[in-house]
DNA sequence: CCTTCACTTGACCGACCGGTCAGTAAAGCG
DNA sequence: CGCTTTACTGACCGGTCGGTCAAGTGAAGG
């Protein structure tokens, strides 16, 4: 659209991850991308309609990665463990740019904002099913090549987001984004589980 | 210590479970606890300091049940089990009394503040190792009973925090408890397979 | 050359932020 | 009883918040 407004988006990408929606005012956003308030305001109605826009951006470079996967000619079991490595590869080369990991825009803006804001809400519940239609395509494969049982696609794309999620947090505590993959190793037997 | 003080840390436990740190002001801590500001401000020296206490009494409590199932007279797979339901019975609660699921304030806290305050990562921190020490004594039962391979206890501990942080933030995302334990069942498959 | 309009500027707004402080009330104690 | 300590009050502080607005600027199109 405009590289002013991309400039914003990126800006407040960085610093969202950094502190939290809440405690980064529309003043640090404007100062950082050396762009006006009123500019700001000319490109978004409020700070909220900014995030909603800095979330669908974020969540769409994922759900594009885990695309890929799905669609590249590895072994289903090997796809499941690439799954993994793309918010690592975004942990780690965050941390050697800025000395920590960032964790997940998508779980951090859930626990911040899911319970009091209804547009914040529905963006994240939308990013996520992004999320889960190349992965149920993973499962299926998993499922027809007889690795693990027949299970409901939906409820096992739902593990995996969890599995990489609760890795992503551990990441945060830890300050470590190899430990985004804890789970990696772990998620296959996990899946032949379910029943 | 003293009722006002008890009362105070009660109510910002609640307002920051349901709205984070940042976004719940003094003033509405205050007016919810039916405390004046300059109550406040005569037990705790700031809000920072305030929600350091909040995360060690809440923390507390959660090892206080690890504990007591460490202790119990199960069967160690049962004692792994019943780690799930800790977290899944304090979301029920607060879903039948307020109408959606909290997550939990160490996840909520670790990812809106860790990267940028010291005191509130030194006591996340200090949380965590309290929760891994009863964990640890389970993983450690498990180890003797030959139920899951030799495997290093903390790492255990880690990936089992792991699995119910995820469960808690799917818990979150979907509005729904239940979620808190889609891991409990695949938490010992996914423990033999550690290496 | 002139109009048009997307874009940009930065001063400004009222509300609210975390935190302070002078003073009052009551409880503990010699 | 007087004296000290602790609990509590609520008006008030400077500063920052998200958001507004009147006044430009400059390039494209006729």
């Amino acid at each position: 659209m405009s590289a002013t407004r991309d400039t914003l988006i990126e800006t407040a990408t960085e610093l969202f991850l950094e502190k939290g929606f809440t405690a980064v005012g529309t003043n640090e956003i404007c100062s950082s991308a050396s762009v006006n308030k009123g500019t700001f305001y000319h490109f978004f109605p409020s700070k909220t309609d900014l995030l909603v826009n800095v979330i669908e951006q974020y969540a769409d470079g994922f759900a594009q990665a885990f695309h890929d996967i799905a669609k590249s000619n590895l072994a289903p079991e090997d796809k499941l463990l690439a799954l993994f490595d793309v918010p690592k590869a975004a942990n780690n080369s965050w941390k050697s740019n800025r000395g920590f990991a960032q964790g997940c825009l998508i779980g951090n803006m859930t626990l911040e904002l899911s319970g009091a804001n209804d547009a914040v809400r529905r963006t994240i519940r939308k990013a996520l099913v992004d999320w889960s239609d190349p992965i149920e395509s993973i499962v299926d494969e998993l499922i027809q090549s007889d690795v693990i049982p027949e299970i409901d696609r939906n409820k096992a794309a739902e593990v995996i987001i969890g599995l990489i999620q609760g890795g992503l947090l551990l990441a945060k505590t830890m300050n470590d984004p190899e430990k985004v993959s804890v789970f990696s190793a772990g998620a296959l037997p996990h899946l032949k589980s379910i029943s």
